[in-house]
DNA sequence: TAGATTGTTAATCGATTAACAATC
DNA sequence: TAGATTGTTAATCGATTAACAATC
């Protein structure tokens, strides 16, 4: 955690907000407030207060907060203010479920480039992407810039990919594969496991 | 959350434990220690034995954990020791990628039906499913008995879905629509957004 | 003005960690 | 036995909530 003395835990939540707030825009809504956004969410408004005071004061007493505004202002402490270029390894179906997906880009991200090490799906088209060989990566990544990746590949190779992108410059990374992985402390990683969501509803069941 | 007194926040991190062990598993090991899961996972020693001890003893005094065995005791506790009959909901790109992932079998999880309400998508066959339309949900979900859903639908359809799966007995919902959905208190979500993920790693770039 | 809601402080609550006796 | 590691207690740390003055 390079900067900052901000609770990880409130920067987790942002994006929430973040996703909350642009559903009532869509909604036609122009004001909101930190109790209906809780309702919404499920959490507290004095909690959301909080979060937001940590960055400045956004809303207005009596009023609420007016959500164009707000919606800005935390796109810009997101940094999503811009659109970041993002690698994606990995063309299997997972892969190229990902590659379809429409919903980064008008969020802030961008897919620029697709890798693969099966010689079957390499120069394969995946919409406007073209899948390079897993090998050219040292060389793309460096060269566009690109400080993000996904990893869609299976277990057993997650772990070689994360490293060898991390080499390349990559200093965040979306990782789809059922494993653990160990990077350095500046480089960031969140994990994505369907079944492990899964399994934490079971218990309750 | 009906049943117990055991945070939640510890429920949570019991399938990455078991996902650990799994791995540490497949890789021919037969005893770990709260040390070495600790450094695997990024967390502390102490944690995973406090998480632990709060379903029972499963380790031995200078010696460590049995895997097999702990992997054994988590699934019990996790109710996975079975498997869970699941709908998934959505035939477009990523619900047809969730329909073809195989990693939910050998964990615990069975996707046997999927629905949606596009004409062109009702009796298409994907693997070994047959499109179903959605309106069969409230007849073909009691039927089987399942409690298990996943919706992967565009974001303005997820809140219907979810609230005519909960008509239906759905009681555990994973949601893959970037919107936050609003259940009763006696139904389970767990919301899967990439993007989420994503915004809350640039913050930190 | 009266009503509503913020931003913030202090109090509460809960989770993590440190430490160690028990024991394999 | 000596070394290692558990399970558990108590201490620490941090996050959430309640409450309210400020103010729109």
């Amino acid at each position: 955690m390079p900067s900052s003395n901000i609770p990880d835990i409130v920067i987790g939540r942002l994006p929430i907000y973040l996703r909350a707030l642009t559903r009532l825009a869509a909604e036609g809504r122009e004001v909101t407030s930190s109790h209906e956004l809780g309702q919404r969410l499920g959490i507290s408004s004095a909690q959301i207060r909080k979060d937001l005071s940590h960055f400045g004061g956004f809303g207005k007493q009596g009023t609420g907060y007016q959500i164009a505004y707000l919606i800005e202002q935390l796109k810009q402490v997101l940094q999503v203010d811009r659109e970041w270029e993002v690698a994606l390894v990995g063309a299997g179906d997972l892969g190229r479920a990902v590659a379809h997906y429409k919903g980064f880009l008008y969020r802030g991200f961008k897919i620029v480039c697709v890798f693969d090490n099966d010689p079957d799906k390499i120069g394969e088209v995946i919409d406007e992407y073209t899948v390079q060989p897993i090998d050219d990566m040292q060389q793309v990544i460096p060269e566009h810039g690109i400080r993000m990746a996904m990893i869609a590949v299976p277990a057993e190779a997650a772990q070689e990919v994360a490293d060898r992108l991390i080499e390349a410059g990559i200093r965040a990374i979306l990782n789809y594969a059922p494993i653990n992985l160990n990077v350095p402390d500046d480089v960031h990683v969140q994990h994505i496991d369907p079944v492990v969501h899964l399994q934490r509803m079971t218990y309750y069941l």
